[in-house]
DNA sequence: GATGAATGAGCGTTCATTCAT
DNA sequence: CATGAATGAACGCTCATTCAT
């Protein structure tokens, strides 16, 4: 079994595990279950994995390492609308990966981190500073093209914990279609926006860079 | 047994349990631990929480009205002030109780809240809108007397998840001690306090609103 | 549940769990097997054994406990003959309690016992001890009464590894019937006798206390 | 593969499986782990055995055989000091392959043979009567130049369930170093000597044929 | 009210063995 | 010959919850 069959063969089972996880009950889902709807024995799974909560911690960080990337490559020409990119971007991704929202949620409790293998602990751990990284590296872009003060940059932790924080509440409301959530997006947007400064033009979010449904639903 | 007797056993089972929590394998301790250490049989837990979950979340409910009773008593003179002591206050609240941390970091799961029972469910629920209320009041004192713009009120939602998302980094820093995380209260105290819009007098909260270890100390 | 219940319903499923083990798969046999033949739910075994290990241990004990009392009540009127009543008693019991073989087999294995708790593996230990000293009572009485010489005391260690020697034979002719066996214990039973040197009357064990087969279903 | 390359790669499997069972816990080590450490494939492992327990029952046969050979070869001048030489020899070579003593152990267990392929199972049941054959040749060339009487070949028994007595007790005593089981050794040859009688020259073993640390060490 | 004996479903994990390559 | 991926049966043990006393 070469590399890339290995690795497909893990995706694979990532896959049918996030489908089984789509319930309240997710819990308790059985390794018995994943193996089944992937069409492997029960051992086979422990071939890739050496846990069940090594399948949660996976694929939590498959979720964040896209989110990350996307990101990483952001295409807005000014610094601002980048930043609103950028939040829209965090937000569209938690909306349209719904599915993995139960697991992500339960990989960041502090004792399943305790309790998992050191380096894949790590691997949790380091998606928190990757993400500051990717708001520092924004804002620094922003006061190098005069867009806001040098002072911009004591906010990133405050930005941090705001879209962390609205991300949380994001998630819970499960039930809501994508357009109400729209409201709450712009509205942090708005926040943020106005927390590092006033740009050159006062044109506000409302009027140019608003998160639209449009928008969403074109990507 | 009277309500009285009642109240009691019910406190003296909740803390119990709690102390029996205090460690990283939390999940793993049994009812009959918690009766144990409480010095009643297992069923008699029985006769006052329908569930070890209701344990969980009585835990929690008992956190955070702790935590919203202080909030709305806050002393401050002007509005500025009080939410700088709303923000400490809630700090503190966490920082002093930190033997609860992993209960309501468990009991804010989506999944945990959808399998208990309604009544509680919704208890908890509420406790998001309480907060927020807290919030909304002192913003509303702070346009009133003129310490902030009548926008400010638009903010409410930023500050709550900004505060939200700081606390579940601060949770996580448990074994950095009280001193240490002063900076990123202040951090947290100013980026909000910008938010808002700057006040009459335009002291910033390094000046004169600070929160300082003497002060955490004197509580 | 007072004492009594107790000692009776453990009692009970010691006997369950030797009728399962009555077969050469014995180590197979579940834990769900034990309680489903002693009419109880698997749970219930762990609230009095705290493993399956601990039924063997038990068992084992058992057997060699009733073996010891036996011993300890020998009723031959002079020591020679007390001798060649003991040796018999423990063959007769080896015999007669033949569904413990497997069990005591597997319980003096040097890493069973490692791997048991203390207590369990001190008190079978001490069986070794307690049959060693059975032995040497007998010997010293035979030297008080002028049955042998002083220096039979320094037979005990050789005496006892021949009986035990021919106990481990003797158990694996498990298919052979107890008449078939006769031969064997007189031989070790002469053997014996002449190792611990000439009784006062020269007869020989073949003439006045050979074991017989009648001596052995009369009991 | 050749015939000599296929008994070495055996050869090299029982040596490196033997060397992982050098620990309490023994019967977890897994095929994978032996196949690990002798550096080949798991699937290798089965084309030399057809099963573990084959892999346990050639190590004990491994065991006897090289014991048996050095049995068949002692170079005593006459009769009773080649008995001596003979128990001495057996002692000396449990005491000197101390890591096969938990498998042979385990293989003796009846159980353990009854579910073993019925060739191997009888080639570790002839063990033992080989070993008998080996105390029946002793004796009767003591019988024949004088060194005991007729009826020393009676004795068989007894001699061979004291040695294999003595030498479930010899192995358990795995702690203790080689000096400190010498007076064992020493007891149970001289009860043995007594028990097929005095020879014409009734010096006792301790006198002329004593076992000592020197020739222990000496080999 | 209080007890604690009894329940029994539930599950992650291991590992000897096989067999297609 | 050698491999090692795949298998899947097997099982001890826990523990939240119930309920007869």
């Amino acid at each position: 079994m070469n590399k890339k069959e290995r690795t497909y063969r893990e995706q694979s089972l990532l896959d049918h595990a996030l489908a089984c996880f789509n319930t309240d009950q997710w819990e308790n889902v059985s390794v018995a279950e994943i193996a089944d709807r992937a069409g492997v024995a029960k051992g086979t799974v422990y071939l890739h994995f050496t846990s069940k909560h090594e399948i949660y911690a996976q694929l939590t960080l498959q979720f964040y390492n896209t989110l990350l990337a996307e990101c990483q490559s952001l295409s807005g020409t000014d610094s601002r609308s980048r930043l609103v990119l950028f939040i829209s971007t965090v937000f569209k991704h938690h909306q349209e990966k719904q599915e993995y929202r139960r697991v992500t949620q339960y990989c960041q409790r502090e004792d399943f981190i305790k309790n998992l293998n050191p380096e894949l602990a790590q691997s949790l751990a380091n998606i928190e500073y990757r993400f500051q990284s990717v708001i520092t590296a924004l804002l620094c872009d922003g006061i190098k093209d005069g867009s806001w003060g040098a002072d911009a940059i004591n906010k990133m932790p405050g930005i941090t914990y705001t879209i962390k924080g609205a991300l949380s509440q994001f998630c819970c409301n499960k039930n809501t279609d994508q357009e109400s959530q729209i409201p709450l997006i712009n509205s942090i947007t708005d926040y943020i926006l106005s927390s590092v400064g006033p740009g050159k033009k006062s044109k506000t979010v409302t009027d140019s860079l608003k998160f639209t449904l449009d928008q969403a639903l074109e990507t």
